[in-house]
This record gives C-alpha cells, structure tokens and sequence, in this order.
DNA sequence: AAATTCCACAACCGCTTTTCT
DNA sequence: GAGAAAAGCGGTTGTGGAATT
C-alpha cells in the first residue's frame, strides 16, 4: 500500500518506555478512552507513535493483565490449544483470562518450545521429529543415555490427542467451565492456498470452523487427530486412513491406517448448504447449528464434495 | 570482581485485515 | 466500490538482569 508506518516519523522515541511515560499514558487513556491510537501521544505528550503506544497499553500497562509466572493449568491450556490451533496466539490468549497474546507468544518461545525439542517433539506439529525418535532419546534398547522420560513423553502426546479431540480446557470442573466460548469472530478466513476460488476458501474455513467446534465440544468425540487429517481428501464412501497415537503406557505406538467408520448425521447439509448459499455472515450461525448436530466423523463434512480440487496436505496442516 | 553467556520479556517491524470516508 | 487510515497479528530483535566462567 505504500502507506509511511507512524513508527517511521523522526524524532519520535523509541526503546523501553519509563515509568513518566507510562504515567502519561495511563492517565490519557483513562481519561479519554483510546479510541484513534494515532492521535493519543500528541494528546497524551508523549514522544512515541500511535503504535507504540497502544501495544504499550495492551501488552502492559491496561487493567486487569495478569502478570508472573504461568500456572501449570495455564501452562497445560497453551500446548493444548496450541496443539489444536497452532501459533494462533490471539485466540489462544482470549482462553486465557488477563494473558496477553504476547505473554503467551514469549512463553512459548522462550519455555514451551524448548521442551518439546528436548523431548524430541517437532514444536509445530507436536509429533516425534522422526520415527524411530524414541530410540533416540533412549527409548528403544535401553541405552539411556539422557534418559528422557517415557512416561513424560506419553503424557504430552496424550495431552495432544486429547487437545485435538475435543479441548478439554473446556470440560466441567475448576474455573473453565466459566471460561469464554472460542472467540467464533476470529476465525481465519483467509484461504490457506493461492488459489482465489471462492468454494476453496469457504472449504477452508468450514474446516476452521469444523476444529474449532471440537475445541468448544464438551462431549468426547472419536480420536480423529485434526492435525493428522488432510485437508482435502477423497474419502471412500465408507471410510478413510488416518494415522494415529496410542499410548500403551510404557512406550507410544503410532498406528497407521486406523480406520474411522462413517456415522450418519445432518451436519453434511448444514455445510453444504452454508457452502452453497451463505455470507460469510453466516458462519456463527452455521457454527452453531454444526455444533448441535454433534457429527462424530470429519469425513461427513467432506463426503461427496469431490468436485473441487483442494489444496495440498502440507497446506492444510500449518493453517488449521 | 570482571567478563561472558544465557534467558526472559518488552518492544519493534512488516504485513494483513478491518473500518472509515 | 475504492482508497486510505487504523487496528490487529505474528515473527523477530533488542535490552537488561541473572547465571556462569
């Protein structure tokens, strides 16, 4: 667009901000609100940009941000939702009450990272790098040499799974049963290929649609791993391959091929009709009304819609 | 005690999306 | 509907303090 960022403006300050400035800040934005960012440091007699200013106020200084130490239970709801949605820190941090997504991206990087790759887990996926990485980190014949704890392996796999199937920081119990729905509006909507096709776009984003509703589903649902799953596929009628996880207790096996038998349910209409004939609008509607039906296979959503190409895998597994 | 390395986190940057005119 | 401005987002960098040599 060509447009001159704020940031850009010469003699505008830059670097940590002091405890005057904040002051400022603080009292400007308590006063008179913070609508129109660009107008605030001139009002508020501030030398920084707009920009500056309100990633200042949202990532620090505004009421009611939770700051310390993450809890193990917020620590547990990161790689859970992480698992589930990847580095969509923004949706993310609205499940976590007073966290910034910018806390959440920092802690990640800095902490959550680090411990899946010393685990031998990729970060991005949260699957084993390779194969055969349980002999690698001393899982295989014994020789131990980090000694990396098996068990602790087979609980983060778990937690994954257990995150792509259905979410669980929203199940019953403690605080979250009183904890936001998925922020429905946040919803990426960009297609996640090159193509413009509008159906391909829409396709996309009912699978969006479709993982998120497993995330806000209290009830369990099959262990169909949504980061497993192609997006596009061209399932039988009957059924599909996936890959998938079992934790046997004492060591992780992964099953290829495991076969998910197809239930009927509504929820082929309600999409297809949203495909058809909505407004992107609709989509919390359709969102809903997906989300009573409780469809217990993927494959419903897909089935006999064979007639547009769609992207690749490796696409599909980095938007989801 | 000084120098170096490591780490956490605040802040910046560039891009995209949304809103406004 | 088009263009511009504002807001939002995620990746990356810079900084300061803690730990280590």
């Amino acid at each position: 667009m060509g447009r001159i960022p704020c940031c850009e403006k010469v003699g505008l300050k830059k670097g940590p901000w002091t405890s005057e400035e904040d002051k400022k800040l603080v009292a400007y934005v308590e006063k008179h609100g913070h609508r129109n960012w660009r107008s605030v440091p001139a009002k508020a007699g501030l030398e920084r940009c707009g920009k500056s200013c309100r990633l200042r106020w949202i990532n620090y200084l505004k009421p009611d941000i939770k700051r310390g130490n993450f809890t193990m239970e917020e620590d547990h709801t990161i790689i859970q939702l992480h698992a589930l949605l990847g580095n969509k820190w923004s949706i993310i941090a609205a499940h976590l009450p007073k966290r910034t997504d910018n806390e959440i991206k920092n802690y990640w990087n800095t902490n959550v990272k680090k411990r899946l790759i010393r685990m031998g887990l990729d970060p991005i996926t949260h699957k084993p790098i390779k194969t055969n990485t349980f002999e690698a980190y001393g899982g295989g014949h014994g020789q131990s040499e980090d000694n990396i704890n098996m068990n602790h392996m087979a609980q983060w796999e778990s937690a994954r799974i257990e995150a792509e199937a259905r979410g669980s920081v929203f199940q019953a119990g403690s605080h979250s049963s009183h904890q936001p729905q998925l922020i429905l509006s946040k919803i990426p909507t960009q297609p996640c290929f090159s193509s413009s096709d509008s159906l391909s776009t829409k396709r996309n984003t009912v699978y969006n649609m479709y993982a998120l509703v497993l995330a806000t589903n209290h009830d369990p649902v099959l262990p169909v791993s949504t980061l497993s799953i192609p997006y596009w596929q061209t399932p039988s009628p009957v059924s599909t391959n996936i890959g998938r996880f079992t934790d046997t207790g004492s060591s992780l096996s992964y099953e290829e091929n495991v076969n998910i038998t197809e239930t009927s349910c509504q929820t082929q209409k309600i999409i297809e009709d949203y495909m058809l004939n909505s407004q992107d609008d609709d989509i919390i509607v359709a969102v809903e009304a997906f989300r009573t039906t409780r469809c217990e296979s993927i494959q419903e959503l897909f089935r006999g819609s064979n007639d547009v190409e769609g992207p690749n895998n490796d696409s599909f597994e980095r938007n989801v």
